[in-house]
DNA sequence: GACACACGAGGACACGTGTCCGCGTCAAGA
DNA sequence: TCTTGACGCGGACACGTGTCCTCGTGTGTC
């Protein structure tokens, strides 16, 4: 084999050779290792060898291949190697979508613990009603386990997690309420609320305007039920010491879902002396619509979010929170999750649930002002 | 062939089938279009026209296949598909991180646009340092073209844009500044001060706290460039007319470092009125220091953000910012990129900047309070 | 009953890689 | 000069797919 370093080298087919035309110059651009090969002057065999380290060669020939490898920026193509290895190294992530600030956080922090484990993320926004797509393009894909981050129509989701089981793909669902079948992880708000009811019965509350919590039963870890449990216990009847005005307005904006809201309690001559907020953006909106109302926070009505944004630490005045613990939720998913890849599936679901933390500011503690 | 269609397939080797056991019953996975075929009873090739739509199928033997695949939920290999087939479909997003929410953003609008185009986003977060290997890993897997998103070394971007180029791969760098061989969509930061600077001495402000500007030049499309010109314009004198204390703190928490830098101003005796901010969190800092210093937003002092994040709108008093354009940049984005696909490469790298919007709130003008 | 035709079977090759294995070559040491 | 390693060569096979081609078989029609 004669070749010329400089580019221009023979094919196996001579007729069109992948090139292009930079300036004059023809530039050839490798894909294969049998072309690069003959390149560096080297067997195939040889070449494969020493991307894959294997014992018994050269230094100088080693070096040989280095070197070409930076001079060409020859990479040998991941499909043929991951069609003839056994895995992929791959953890397919499937978010509802890129726009919520809590689920890209989770999203972050998963990546990162995946990279350090030597795992490649292959992260997908699931489209309305794409879901069963969606898992094929993963099963596709070769992934050895798949993660869900966000909300998703339960029953496809229960569908989907089915369909994971019989190709063994190990799954986690991440913070998802009612897919009984499913490996998961999720928050126990019930608990939240019962540290937030405890804190605003201790700072002398006895009514609660409840903002965007929905009625609808989320089981033992809802949040509705954390409410009834706390109010229970301090002596409270549930129906007497709430009120919800979600009737009256439709949430598109949550901002502004809150502003409205508020707007409407701050009507009410017996209105609630503290809000609890279904997130941050609704506590928020609460409280500009109880300001723009000629009311005081804390002095007149104490405002609770949830999910602790950076935001929070943001407002006039700061507004007390519920940190998700994020970090804690993905340390935890990740070794459910990677506890199962190489392990015979369960026969049990794994359920794992993660204790929120009160995050008390000035929106709801006057000495804090 | 005989086959049991409740599973238990034969296989070529008989020793060690990937099996798996649930509940006392052996489910096979099947992994390849032989064995699904045999699974059907049909030939190979017939079950590969049936998946790839051919004509010249029966309507009953593409139903076959079609419950088969329902039944079963094998899915072929990608890896193999990749393997034989011309192109991989696929585009590879470079991002700083997913922490930085404008970024995000960007990166979503991008997912969606290349979604609806037919292209799967290959998403990986740069770790320092690693955006050779990145790169190499891009180009393993075929992309058929690169965005970065987000602020990386100016050099070693250079050099990887250097690479792909090398390789007749495509790319487009979004709103990055100082690589001058990139295709690029760059938002022209100096024509957005413009619009600031006139806004504000339209107000009857004369003097400019700067918040973690730097004085970098960044060049045509920077904000000091921009700044100056404004000032200029207006016959105002930069040296007199602006001031800057970014060197009596450190820069660590952006909301942090807006609020320190204003209570520093505040003690100045001759305290500039208006007051423009790298980004809207330090502004909102800024903010924050002021108000805590006794002073009225707008009445005392006026402060501009920047990005126009939603937290703009949830303030107190909420802020003028200036609107990245999100949206329009990523269409133009994607517009150079597709475009690029399929194209013998450009000797002259693509250029195309982006105007921003100026959003007038509360914190700049009186009349909105 | 003979013929044409539609459809599926199955062999073959290619894609780019990893890996095994027998063989040739070259240099060092006896 | 002969032996002995060390090292690279190159053929072979496998991975799972798409596609082309030839051949057989079944079905329907006259």
């Amino acid at each position: 084999m004669h070749l010329t370093p400089s580019g221009c080298l023979p094919t196996k087919h001579a007729a069109a050779p992948r090139t292009l035309a930079v300036k004059k110059k023809t530039v050839r651009v490798i894909t294969s290792t049998a072309e690069f090969a003959r390149y560096v002057g080297l067997a195939r065999t040889t070449v494969s060898r020493v991307l894959n380290g294997q014992p018994g060669l050269k230094a100088k020939t080693i070096d040989r291949v280095q070197r070409a490898m930076d001079e060409t920026g020859f990479t040998p193509n991941a499909y043929a190697i991951r069609l003839k290895g056994k895995g992929t190294a791959t953890i397919g992530i499937c978010m509802e979508d890129l726009l919520t600030p809590t689920a890209v956080k989770k999203l972050a922090a998963l990546q990162r613990v995946f990279r350090t484990a030597h795992y490649t993320s292959l992260i997908e926004v699931l489209e309305p009603g794409g879901s069963r797509q969606l898992i094929r393009h993963f099963l596709s894909m070769r992934v050895e386990a798949v993660v869900f981050i966000g909300h998703f129509p339960v029953e496809e989701l229960t569908q989907r997690i089915a369909e994971l089981n019989a190709s063994a793909t190990p799954h986690v669902v991440i913070d998802h309420v009612g897919i009984p079948n499913a490996h998961s992880v999720t928050l126990d708000r019930a608990h939240g609320m019962v540290d937030v009811v405890d804190h605003l019965v201790d700072q002398g509350h006895r009514t609660f305007g409840l903002l965007g919590i929905s009625a609808r039963l989320h089981g033992r870890l809802g949040r509705m039920h954390g409410i009834m449990q706390a109010l229970e216990k301090h002596g409270l009847p549930f129906a007497q010491s709430t009120r919800s005005l979600d009737h009256l307005h439709v949430r598109e904006n949550d901002f502004e879902y809150g502003r409205i809201l508020a707007a409407s309690f701050a009507t009410l001559k017996d209105r609630p002396t503290a809000f609890l907020a279904l997130n941050d953006e609704i506590a928020i909106g609460a409280m500009h619509g109880l300001q723009a109302a000629g009311l005081d926070i804390p002095g007149d009505a104490a405002v609770v979010g949830f999910n602790n944004q950076e935001i929070c630490a943001m407002t006039r005045p700061t507004l007390t929170s519920i940190d998700q613990q994020i970090g804690e939720t993905i340390r935890v998913g990740a070794e459910v999750l990677l506890g199962q890849i190489g392990q015979p599936p369960r026969a049990k679901p794994i359920l794992r649930t993660i204790e929120p933390r009160l995050i008390v500011r000035q929106s709801t503690d006057p000495k804090l002002a």
